[in-house]
DNA sequence: GGCCTTCTTGACCATTTGGTAAAATCGACG
DNA sequence: CGTCGATTTTACCAAATGGTCAAGAAGGCC
């Protein structure tokens, strides 16, 4: 039986899980190229032919990873509520971006592992679903300046600049502790107070 | 001869200049475990054992590349001025680092390569001379805050969200160009306004 | 030109890598 | 408890990988 083409069993869909597990630890640490599906089936605990039972190729499991990360990761921003308050509704989807930074670095350090290298398997689906949602979103933040509601900035920077700065923390988190030390509530808490801050009300005095 | 030891010959200056704008392809591309030493001797052009006359190992290629990285990356936040006009400062430093993102993407992409993989190499000196660096800036910039003279935002956290912003456009470049195009000077030169408007002002109404 | 050093090459090597084949073991279900 | 598909293991393979070695080619300097 093709594995793939009917219902998982029991066994099937807990080694999937401890497969992929041990995956995302693997590639978002040394990106695809650099991961070898033998230290994979190390961290996954399971010889490799075991680990090649369940996924076929190297590949596969990277495409499996990468499948419904876009998803998960830009949820925030379609919950971007065009009736809702705009700088509540920043000031909410930049919250829940760092949380997503928190509990999910090595989600957020395989996507940005993906860009880096020129994004040869997310390609097309940044210049497709991607790109629609966020246009679609960038238009909402557009009418809420238009209105007067919101200082006029480019609504794609604006994006770019939440994507980065949230995610920041959980790329460059070796970074980030060696200047602020480990406390994760401290560096998290603090980080979350600091953006809004600059988002909603800039440097300048007013 | 120890290659290293002495003054390194005409010969000598112009194939390791080669060798290190082919790895800077290379590695900061697929990473220091995925890079290979024939895909950056093919990249330079000349056979593996020939390169490898040049730098020894792998490691020695990547370390050489790495050092010095910091020290220009810095270059404009050690420019920050406390006798400046704080908000023209940050502006400028904002600039600057646009302009390094546009100008330099390898070395920036090469730096989040080190960086996501968790600094194996560059640990100390993060933990050493940046963090000295940084605290210093951070209290010119705590300085000018406290005068009244910019509201009071975390200055660490300020940092890294000017760092986040800029270099996104240099690690991320693949994932702009799909949401904004191909047109360089369209995406780097609205991505400073945009970043100096979001720095200084905000986006909520005054 | 002669000579010494620097540079380049081709052949080679041990290890790692992604993946396969077939046999052995396990587990659910009648 | 026997059987049949699902799972796991052992042994294996060809290609890729980081690196070595000895010999040849090319500079530079008198």
């Amino acid at each position: 039986m093709a594995l793939a083409t009917k219902k998982p069993t029991r066994i099937q869909a807990k080694n999937r899980a401890i497969i992929e597990r041990a995956a995302l630890k693997i590639f978002s640490r040394d990106g695809f190229r650099g991961a070898t599906v033998d230290a994979i089936a190390e961290a996954a605990g399971m010889s490799k032919p075991n680990l090649l039972y369940y996924f076929p190729t190297k590949d596969d499991i990277y495409r499996s990873l990468l499948e419904g990360l876009l998803k998960d990761w830009l949820g925030p921003l379609l919950d971007l509520d065009s009736k809702g308050e705009p700088t509540e509704q920043i000031a909410t989807y930049i919250s829940r971006k760092i949380e997503l930074a928190r509990d999910f670095p090595m989600e957020s350090r395989l996507f940005a592992n993906e860009m880096i290298r020129g994004a040869p398997i997310l390609k097309d689906v940044l210049a497709g679903d991607l790109r629609a949602s966020v246009d679609a979103k960038a238009a909402v933040i557009q009418a809420w300046m238009d209105e007067g509601r919101l200082r006029k900035i480019d609504p794609h920077h604006l994006i770019f600049a939440i994507w980065a700065t949230t995610q920041h923390y959980a790329d460059f988190d070796v970074q980030v502790r060696a200047l602020l030390g480990d406390d994760s509530d401290a560096r998290f808490g603090s980080a979350a107070e600091a953006l809004t801050s600059i988002f909603l009300d800039g440097l300048r005095m007013r």
